[in-house]
DNA sequence: TCTTAAAAGAGAATAAATCTTATTTAGGGT
DNA sequence: ACCCTAAATAAGATTTATTCTCTTTTAAGA
């Protein structure tokens, strides 16, 4: 917890308890929740935070570096607090999506996009998206 | 226009105007239309075209696999009409996206993940979004 | 402790997409 | 070519996720 608070610190973010919550709870939640689920999860310990105060933290979060919105094909935003460089596993059968880390994997592709490049485009970051089935239950 | 129309007859669809208008309109647009820029787009020709039956038409077209949703951050949906195999290039600093076709990058990959795997994941399809600037204007 | 800019609350407003119901139409069968 | 019927479309109300506006509250520096 004074983890999540030296992190808004750092940002130079008020320490709110509307924030801290919300944090703490992407933070212990690797689902890749939507707003919904967390005020859900949130509202256990702060039941009168507004809808709004929710989209607006995380907006501040993703401005700040804090979060990054996940790229789905559905309409509900999820978003993801884990922001060390990772690709994601989507289930092709449901809305679960888990990342993958494999620095072996972006060495790979690292090195092969420095010796090939792609014409007109200056790369800032590559994500994998591996769509599939997961082959155990969460 | 005679391929658009084979294209729903082997999918089994009935050939309506706004289906022909809807997929010609996604066919001639290689940046990823949204609803909105497609009905835009058809309403020259048709301009009785109802908001719902827009977005019946790409909802049935996506269940024949005719055209595909785009992954983005956006909560505004995007369509392509391009069904080989393909990545995406995101601009970081607009709403363009193109598509980016790399055989050796899949062969890549494939030999990647076939000697390596992932735990407890069937790979059914992995697609690279990549994020950068382009440095042509389009 | 005081001050004030920043943040949160409440709920109205918006925008994309979906749903409902009535009407129309494509295309197979006669 | 003409029916017939299931499928498709039109029109517009509805839903859902998200954003906006305005007022009140609060964090944290002076």
């Amino acid at each position: 917890m004074d983890n999540i608070k030296k992190k808004l610190q750092e940002k130079g973010l008020k320490i709110t308890p509307q924030r801290l919550a919300i944090l703490q709870a992407l933070m212990s939640n690797k689902s890749h929740p939507t707003a919904e689920m967390i005020m859900e999860y949130i509202r256990v310990n702060h039941p009168n935070i507004a809808t709004g105060t929710v989209y607006k933290v995380l907006d501040t979060f993703i401005e700040h570096q804090i979060i990054k919105k996940v790229q789905t094909e559905k309409d509900v935003m999820r978003y993801d607090a884990i922001m060390d460089h990772h690709h994601h596993l989507f289930c092709s059968e449901s809305e679960r999506i888990e990342d993958y880390v494999d620095i072996e994997l972006d060495e790979l592709l690292q090195a092969y996009f420095i010796k090939k490049g792609i014409p007109d485009f200056k790369i800032e970051d590559i994500r994998l998206h591996v769509n599939g089935k997961f082959l155990r239950i969460e």
